[in-house]
DNA sequence: TTTAGCACTCTAGGGCTTAGAGTGCTGATC
DNA sequence: GATCAGCACTCTAAGCCCTAGAGTGCTAAA
């Protein structure tokens, strides 16, 4: 729908733009080997491309940059994603193995994405109350002290170490993590602390001290494990910095606090786990105009077939997405390979 | 040293000066109910003041503004530190108490801090090479599943669900985790560890295969505990973008740099674990010129006398002394209280 | 000792001017 | 008919000048 002309000139704009950050002129254009035509001639080519909407001229004297119309034609018709190679993927993996957790290594993916990106990136976290609980297990420390340990997913597991109120013996902690792994083993986190809670009032009344102490510890952790963790995590943010079209601070304020309200990204983020691969949103196709001349690039992870969460990136409407794509593309794979172990 | 006059002018100006963040002139001072003076009596004390060095004027026709000096003498001398009200230990208290785990907890220290100042805020972290391997154990979770559990110092434990090259049996696992706890119990995870390496070049010999990738995934978790955590944390960077004097995106990069390098600040929170209490650093204090406009308010935490890192906040020079100082050191004392626990 | 008065200094900001970058259009050329 | 040299035109960024206003230090009177 672009013949070669068209594309070849409105491609090498897109790069040049892409590198220097200025509005690109006739004469940059017509200067490049490849395009070998006056700058005349590139004029009238541009003039028609700002037509169809995909460059504009930010004033009569200035270049033509893409419109977010233009960055959308670029990224869904003209750019070539290739792979990143294969050092790339085993730096990537090597920075995550030794995280220990799943809330650790989803940080650490985020953190890496953000490293070899030089943007911002953010993490839409697992839904936690949906995880299914598989096995407590309660671990005398001390006279008074256990560690209640709860695995989840087979995968992930958390711990905490506890004051009881009062001394217990082994054999009867062994019959209370027995109890609640009957009763709670294989329910999902919120079923789990619906039944805990409902337990709870029942046990009260049998004054048996050792175990509702146990249960109530139980359920703190639960509940942390529940709560907590916020929905989605940024990480990087302060990189942005390092771009002139968001340098300025109040935008900058603006945007972050936007991050932090979060409500606004929620939607975007729950919308790309829809969808599967990469999904690159520009501009106001982000959800507010805060993110003007911001794109987002995120790619849902999934561990057997279901979605997890989404990892994404954030930065100016500017970035190479050539390079960013398949980033976030292979980062989250890895991601998911991480998980899956 | 300073008479009675000249301290309240002082006073003043620094009052208005922190509010208003704009030079203070001589007018703006006299017309304060508490100082009745005229301007050009003000005036004269403000020469006064400045020949000591205690404020000076950016330029010949703009009020007066701290010096470091002065604020090093206003922070030593002048200023009060009355204790935040109840409300205020008890809201820090309950945001943090359920924070599972000693990271989880020096994190959510930092955040507060961050949250309640305005300003950024830092953390040191506890050497983990030198804490105390208190316990050890394996849970097998499925065939060829096992969840690595390990406890410091009675305080934090860490856990690792690891995938085995082959099935093993329980007996064979409480075997070995008997054998671990005998030799590593109560070392360092410096030792722990050498003790680990050396062991496993003897078991290779002896091909007990259980045995070594049990001890080898221990090794990893440890290996994990000392080496990946970061010396120190930066939370709420991006706060500091609200004060005019760093909004200078220039500025604020190095900043940020700076933080990320961590060498440059690792220094000063050294410094700051030698002493006790809050300690206060101003401007080039702070160990560079990239903290000029900069101050950091520091303050140690201990548990049971051994003082295992700093808590601190840094934000502009300009900043309410009076009631950053106490907030930092109660959230420190509170910070202190739950590792107790 | 305090203060009114005054001459002086310096900055922030508005208005003006200009160099230069880039454009669109026209008419000549292949 | 496509290409392009040439030209008149437009707009910005940057430098310069000027002024209002804020604030000072000093002097001399109360």
């Amino acid at each position: 729908m672009l013949n070669d002309r068209y594309q070849l000139l409105f491609r090498s704009l897109m790069g040049l733009y892409l590198n220097e950050g200025k509005p690109v002129g006739s004469t940059a254009l017509a200067k490049l080997p490849e395009v070998g035509l006056s700058s005349a001639t590139v004029r009238n080519v541009m003039a028609d491309l700002e037509r169809m909407g995909l460059i504009k001229a930010p004033h009569t004297s200035a270049g033509r940059i893409p419109t977010q119309k233009g960055y959308r034609f670029f990224v869904d018709s003209i750019a070539t994603f290739n792979l990143p190679n294969d050092d790339y993927a085993t730096s990537v993996r090597s920075a995550l193995e030794n995280d220990l957790n799943q809330d650790a290594l989803l940080q650490g993916a985020s953190r890496v994405l953000s490293g070899v990106t030089g943007m911002a990136s953010l993490v839409l976290m697992p839904k936690k109350e949906s995880e299914v609980l598989k096995y407590i297990d309660f671990i005398p420390l001390s006279e008074s002290r256990i560690l209640v340990l709860l695995v989840f997913n087979d995968r992930d597991a958390q711990n905490r170490i506890v004051e009881l109120d009062r001394p217990f013996n082994a054999d009867e902690l062994q019959k209370v993590a027995r109890f609640l792994n009957e009763y709670c083993g294989g329910k999902t986190l919120d079923q789990a602390r619906e039944f805990l809670v409902s337990r709870m009032s029942q046990i009260r009344e049998s004054a048996n001290e050792l175990m509702m102490s146990v249960i109530s510890a139980t359920d703190r952790v639960l509940q942390n494990q529940v709560q907590q963790t916020l929905p989605f995590l940024v990480m990087g943010k302060t990189k942005l910095l390092n771009y002139q079209e968001l340098a300025d601070s109040e935008k900058l304020k603006a945007l972050f606090q936007a991050f932090d309200q979060h409500n606004n990204i929620l939607g975007l983020l729950d919308k790309s786990m829809q969808a599967k691969g990469v999904q690159v949103f520009i501009g106001n196709e982000c959800g507010s105009d805060i993110y003007q001349d911001c794109s987002i690039v995120t790619r849902p992870y999934e561990v057997e077939g279901e979605i997890l969460g989404v990892l994404g990136v954030v930065g100016p409407s500017r970035m190479d997405y050539q390079k960013v794509v398949p980033k976030v593309d292979v980062t989250a794979k890895i991601l998911e390979s991480l998980l899956k172990k």
